[in-house]
DNA sequence: CGACCTAGGTATAGCGCTAAACCTATCATG
DNA sequence: CATGATAGGTTTAGCGCTATACCTAGGTCG
């Protein structure tokens, strides 16, 4: 039914493997003459290549993997920052002429068979925890280039990209400072698991030291990345530490929740208290007050993704085996002056 | 390097088809001794079948394809609601043993590329407009099954689903008007193309009709999707048409620009003016006043695509050619009575 | 007791493509 | 003029799997 490269051959009267080199470009020994007439003809019939054959035959299947965690329920974490990812990485790819499939990772063995069952040239690996980077074996994951997103991990078989974690934290901490803010809480998820956090987290101590601020434990908070628990912490900000002038949260969503909390327990933002949040999310402009968040290079983080996995499958093995990317702070209305 | 059928059916000394029979789960004769000693073999050598060739020896992939347009610059449409459904498309799907490919189409012809390169079983098109789907062609896309989302084209060759669009207007005018509102405008973006957008203007309509209130083209806008848009058709209708006591809107981040641009005029929401939204995006319970919206069943949109799809591979050709959801009014903050 | 089922397999022939080796006529060169 | 480059191909041998037809020993039946 389909048109193969065999009837192509047939109808142009060449062997089937001028047919092939011609449709791959290959700058093999063909006239131009049958090369046109060969194009023409492969135009004509609507000769569309088969992707399984060739991966088959081939080495490389110019198909990648966008693997994310699964875990029971949801599958693509709803992570706005994650979405725009998906969306680019996908275009850059395109771009390439590589395929992009998405598969989701509930078990870690799903990885391997993901990567081998399809033949993978490579994968992007997005939302898993530094952990289970760490744990990905050479045989189980041998030939693929890797590239893990927003990890910090020492396994030399991945290649990363992130964003400047360490130095987020410091813009958004320098500001507030620079304010004339003191007391200034932390907010984020569990950062002992999740390098991303660590990181935020160790710039908003330095810049607290480098400024002479004494650091208090009892200002770092643990706290779930959804608004119904930035919400609580924000309750619990003004209910049992009204001394606190200024919160930095990891994410957005966290950090519009705190404001609301916070507004919910009758205190002001900027007024009372100052929030800075996390990635820059659309609906970080439509809340009110307009939000004060650190921008990530997301558009540059695809396509360093790309560019770092494409080096590796070119085999040019370059030095750095992380890219990291510059954020920038966008200063919008619920950071300001403490009171008085 | 990878381990093959031969290898294992060399191991367990069997034929290669009597290791595919078993691995397959084929109900073939093959003795429970024997299937045994294979699956034995087959987790120790750590098998994993190849894909391609399946799909290249075999009929089917088992590969779905996700298709979106990808006109220039963005593939992945940035609307929230879109992104749920394809974490939720990829979940059901995996469920099933199918795997998902993603692809961006910015020529008509990729959709047709796409489909026989990966020999895809089936497709769900995100996203597309009415005429795309109706464009499509039984000798371009002949024998995957293709499910369109929320489209309301005439095409046979494919499965639609989608929300009840025109009831979900009906909801939100019907709440306005009881309400007490008269004077109820209308924004959406060009909806002579898009069914989705008709049907709720449709519904719209009705409602209207109804009520016994006469029908004013006037009210009827055609604003983008943007919060841009949103606010700049917000400050309009506050300086223009004053008489306007309610906005219905396709879209929540529209209705938060409306808002928003109304509340930058002066007008107050929902005070002097009520706005409802459509698709209960995220954010809509953020802002302030939270959004009245109408709801759609995400997870029920993918489950029951996937569903339509594998009923029409499994030949079983069902009377309905479409399904259409059931939605639900959210009732927030932004509609009210109107002013006295 | 020969025809025949049936359980439990095996053998063969591709699917559509690519890599690699091979072939042949033509031309230039020492 | 033999040698060899070179252009312009062709042939062969799979990649890993599935479909389909085939085989054989042991039991069953009329």
């Amino acid at each position: 039914m389909a048109v193969t490269l065999k009837d192509i051959a047939a109808e142009a009267g060449v062997s089937l493997m001028t047919v092939s080199n011609v449709v791959n470009g290959k700058q093999a020994r063909v006239s131009a003459a049958t090369r046109d007439r060969i194009l023409r003809i492969v135009k004509d019939r609507g000769y569309v290549p088969s992707a399984s054959a060739r991966s088959l035959a081939a080495k490389s299947s110019r198909l990648v993997g966008l693997l994310v965690p699964a875990e029971g329920e949801t599958s693509l974490t709803i992570d706005p920052h994650t979405v725009e990812v998906v969306g680019m990485l996908e275009r850059e790819l395109r771009r390439l002429d590589y395929h992009l499939m998405l598969r989701g990772i509930s078990h870690r063995t799903e990885i391997t068979e993901a990567l081998r069952s399809w033949h993978l040239d490579g994968a992007v690996l997005l939302g898993f925890q530094d952990a289970e980077i760490d744990r990905l074996k050479a045989d189980t994951v041998g030939g693929v280039a890797l590239v893990a997103m927003d990890s910090y991990s020492a396994n030399p078989l991945a290649l990363e990209v992130r964003s400047d974690d360490f130095g987020g934290a410091e813009l958004a901490v320098r500001h507030l400072i620079g304010l004339g803010h003191r007391r200034i809480a932390f907010a984020g998820p569990g950062f002992s698991e999740t390098g991303v956090v660590r990181e935020r987290f160790e710039g908003y101590r330095k810049v607290l030291a480098e400024n002479g601020i004494g650091f208090e434990p009892e200002l770092v908070s643990r706290v779930e990345i959804s608004h119904a628990e930035g919400a609580a912490h924000g309750r619990w900000l003004a209910a049992e530490r009204p001394d606190v002038t200024a919160v930095f949260t990891t994410a957005d969503l966290l950090a519009i929740g705190v404001v609301d909390g916070l507004a919910a327990a009758g205190r002001s933002v900027p007024g009372d208290v100052s929030v800075v949040g996390y990635d820059n999310a659309d609906i970080a402009a439509y809340v009110t007050p307009k939000l004060t968040t650190v921008a990530q290079d997301l558009p540059g983080k695809a396509a360093e993704a790309v560019r770092l996995m494409m080096d590796r499958l070119a085999g040019k093995d370059r030095p750095e085996q992380a890219t990291t990317l510059g954020v920038r702070l966008i200063e919008r209305d619920t950071a300001g002056p403490p009171p008085q």
